[in-house]
DNA sequence: AAAAACCGCAACCTTATGGTTGCATATTAT
DNA sequence: ATAATATGCAACCATAAGGTTGCGGTTTTT
């Protein structure tokens, strides 16, 4: 998860769906300096990672986001930044006693 | 910020991080099937990238967990699966209308 | 004073990663 | 029917990423 949304250009795909919804992979490529085929990795990456699917549709395959991963790395942050708080906690009750 | 966690190790060492509290280079090679350096470049990659910062105390540097730049990181994907919503709601009066 | 523990630096190696190019295939438009 | 569009597949390339080893330096410990 974290590593397929590491790639700058992965995070750039994700906010392009994010904002324009559904698009085609040529639609995808557009505004970025890379070749189609370079696009189309990414993409296989981030639906091997849950992030995103692909639907064909004739001729050319639309790509959708699939926001659930994303809470569940939302979440998984909540258990670590609430861990660490409890660490500090105890670091604090040891230094007091 | 994602690359820095897109790494298995780097991920391992920040929860670790986040349940032992700070804890030395030693420390956070234990376990793992790592060399010392190893672990070490790792944490100057998490350093790099503002998620732990270290303390040098007498022969050994202890690391500890700045758990900010996750905060950050939950906002921003609030900010991505809220646009997300808003296209399927544009897509959806788009289709009924 | 010696020995041990902890760390930093630098060279080096291997492999995954990101990218391109060329060609073949399936749809849609003219 | 033909041309144009949109994609898929495979080979290939260059570089960055992850890792190890060797050595030297500084605190602690004995």
């Amino acid at each position: 998860m974290f590593a397929a949304l590491g790639d700058p250009t992965r995070l750039a795909l994700v906010a392009k769906l994010s904002r324009g919804g559904a698009s085609s992979i040529v639609q995808l490529t557009e505004g970025t300096e890379l070749s189609r085929q370079a696009v189309t990795k990414h993409l296989k990456i981030l639906e091997q990672a849950g992030i995103v699917h692909s639907v064909r549709s004739g001729r050319e395959s639309r790509y959708e986001l699939d926001p659930a991963p994303l809470a569940e790395v939302k979440d998984y942050l909540d258990r670590v930044s609430a861990e660490w708080d409890q660490a500090l906690m105890r670091l604090k009750a040891f230094v007091e006693e």
